[in-house]
DNA sequence: AGAGAATACATCGAAGTCGAGGTATTGCGG
DNA sequence: CCGCAATACCTCGACTTCGATGTATTCTCT
């Protein structure tokens, strides 16, 4: 998720990490936050990876800094792990807003559209919290009444991704015929 | 987490540990799977520090099981960390929902409102997920769809949680009362 | 002039997590 | 009766992440 974040936003122009780090906090970062002990080295990988160069300019402010550009390969990259995402890019929420963040960089509209149908069948899968052995329980069913907040609320959510999905799919089909 | 869902299925009754990993599976694993390797040592992790025990016991179909029962201590260590969440536990979805599966266990509806209020707090900040410069971007201003949709798909699921949150934070304050 | 915040980068050890693999038993279909 | 799935538990090494800490510079406020 880190390397995705890093990759896509420097395929639209070469930062330095400390400008990477206001970008990235302010995608994910209220929900999880980025510790700078973990961007530096998730840098250093994709540059040993040979996804990045970077370039030493001296500081406008301060220290200098670490101008980051991705390589033609780290460009085909980004564009391979938007095309095809892992399991958990799909079904975990902030991994997911990530490949949605950059999934513009991925210019065919089919591709695209293939992408947002691997969630669309992700979140149509019949899924729930609590079980009463093999059968799943509704939210009606719980005195509990934060047990069934947890199944309001994931209801709530499904249904507005879901009119979004189905929305875009098709907009992209028309769009690209 | 993942300490705070066995604690919390261990809570209501003695499982082994085949059966909590189907629960903690049920609950969280269609976002965020749970490995056995990550299970287990995080069973010893806490019965180490003395918050559950474990007896084995004849298996009813194959292997014998480990029956893990929680002590007075690790009930106690529950309803700790139920009434004080890290910051983490309030932000990240998984967690918060983590939190919410168990939060009856907190047996204060007083305790139990001072907890939903700090999701409250943290929902109500502003906070978008891209900036230019300083001044947040709203989803009408993105020829991209797909960080509109970012924008859209959060805003329905916040709206949705913070009206449930409302309600049932009114809700326990009337029936405390 | 001095304190403190912001800029900008980095290292280290501790901890958690994962994937791959291993062990052993029971039950079911072919 | 053989293989396979399910039950039930476990270890190992590789990797990621975090919190704490360190370095150096510049700007702002007092």
């Amino acid at each position: 998720m880190l390397e995705l974040a890093i990759l896509g936003f420097l395929y639209d122009a070469p930062l330095h990490g400390y400008e990477l780090r206001k970008r990235i906090t302010a995608l994910t970062g209220h929900v999880k936050p980025v510790a700078e002990s973990t961007l530096y080295p998730a840098i250093k990988r994709l540059e040993k990876a040979e996804l990045l160069e970077r370039a030493t300019r001296p500081g406008s402010v301060a220290a200098p800094r670490h101008e980051l550009t991705l390589t033609e390969e780290g460009r085909r990259e980004l564009r391979r792990r938007l095309a095809e995402p892992s399991r958990s890019d799909i079904t975990d929420e902030n991994r997911w807003f990530t490949v949605l963040a950059f999934l513009r960089h991925l210019e065919d509209p089919g591709a695209q559209a293939t992408v947002l149908r691997r969630r669309l069948a992700f979140l149509e899968e019949p899924a729930s919290f609590f079980y009463d052995g093999d059968r799943p329980l509704r939210a009606e069913e719980f005195d509990d009444p934060f047990r069934r907040g947890i199944l309001t609320i994931a209801r709530a959510t499904s249904e507005a991704e879901l009119a979004w999905l189905r929305e875009t799919v098709a907009s992209l089909d028309t769009g690209s015929r």
